[in-house]
DNA sequence: CAAGTATCTGTACAGGTGTTCAATCTCCTT
DNA sequence: AAGGAGATTGAACACCTGTACAGATACTTG
């Protein structure tokens, strides 16, 4: 919480920055009018007359958020170190941004499409700077890959609480990266993306699977049976 | 739903089993008494009397997922295909077994502390067993990359709308590996599984800075400045 | 300074929540 | 067949939710 002396924001901002931190830190379910404003430091009232409803509040974080990612991303992006895609927008904001967004993502995502479409697109144009660059390795389908590493990314963040249990890593901390016990995280990921898991003989294996089943007219596909559609 | 005439489950089985699948099925936020009476075909007060409280409700969902889990998982783990741990838990049970536990680790991730662990330890065993055989490849940290790959593959589960909206696959349909939908997510998968998506050198270069920053009593974290502390 | 407007408050209300409970029903046992 | 224990119901309840509103306050404008 702010100490209201020295916050110059406005009730308006107050409320809505409150509301988006109740949202982003709860595991799950969604904070009360009341919760908000005792939060905020104003009466419930007050949540009400500034944004209508809570569905209005919702809408305005939601935009509020989507507007600074919107400012800081594409910048942020170029600074990542390639396999996680989120972890440098961290710093651009005192508001939890992706914290928010991962919620936002399974609660409504509907509004988090638009979004997260946007930051799947930048990371393609970022990966493509990378191939181009000799960081990254050139892949046959790009935006298959960057929607996976972003989805896989956001969604461990959902799951920070496991993470964190496991490899004493709390990956929400904007300052985690100034922590020795990142490496806990970073160094397998670093290795996952670097070596990835399979030898080569069995992904080979894998993909000539995938060709017989999906690629030809294979009458045999992976699994036993597609039933219900012929 | 299920055919009531055809159903020899007990009526408390049908309502524990209700609510799992209300659980799992709704993107957020949790069903009312009055929801899983309806979804088993009982009046609230049923509910109440056979699980005490929704509290009670809850818990026995948990145990009973975690139970048919612990009954298969080992099994499944091993027909696995090295990346994605939890696919082939999909066809085990008529419940959405995934589908609550992903579920279940965000909203009580105390609950599904223990059933998570015990399916990395599964992995690492199963990962080392796929060392052996020379499907996977080894790792300096065998625990830490089963973890992470765990927690990527139920965190993706979470965030399955953006999945089939952007890649045209729905992860949580149980017969989705035989749609030939599947390979615009599997094939990424298996090329980041196989390859990585970094280069060597840029590898390395990490893998330098990690030393350089935690490894050894450099001044200099990763980041270039760990804002607000000072 | 006075007037008016925007801001903010606390209370009130309708609807939904989990839970309780007496009454009814079902089915097994004796 | 009669009794009884458990299953099941629907109506109540106390609480919490979002929202509406009339009055109090602060701040700007004439």
């Amino acid at each position: 919480m702010v100490d209201v002396a020295t916050d110059d924001r406005t009730t308006k901002a107050r409320i809505r920055d409150a509301a988006i931190w109740e949202i982003a830190e709860r595991p799950v379910g969604s904070p009360t009018v009341r919760d908000i404003a005792v939060s905020a430091g104003v009466s419930p009232g007050s949540v009400i007359h500034h944004y209508g409803s809570m569905e209005g509040l919702h809408q305005a974080c939601n935009d509020h958020v989507a507007a600074v990612i919107r400012a800081y991303k594409r910048d942020a992006i170029s600074h990542s170190d390639g396999f996680d895609i989120l972890a440098t927008l961290r710093g651009v904001s005192d508001l939890p941004l992706v914290g928010y967004l991962a919620k936002a993502a399974v609660r409504d995502s509907a509004m988090a499409a638009e979004l997260i479409d946007e930051l799947v697109e930048d990371a393609v144009a970022y990966t493509e700077e990378g191939v181009e660059a000799g960081t990254m390795l050139p892949s046959d389908n790009p935006r298959g890959r960057a929607t996976i590493l972003l989805l896989w990314s956001l969604g461990g963040l959902l799951l920070h609480d496991h993470l964190e249990r496991l490899l004493g890593v709390d990956i929400t901390d904007p300052h985690v990266l100034a922590s020795p016990d990142a490496e806990a995280y970073i160094a397998p990921a670093v290795e996952i993306m670097s070596n990835g898991i399979l030898t080569d003989s069995y992904a080979d294996q894998i993909r000539r699977a995938l060709d017989a089943a999906y690629g030809h007219t294979s009458p045999e596909p992976v699994q036993p049976e597609a039933k219900g559609t012929p």
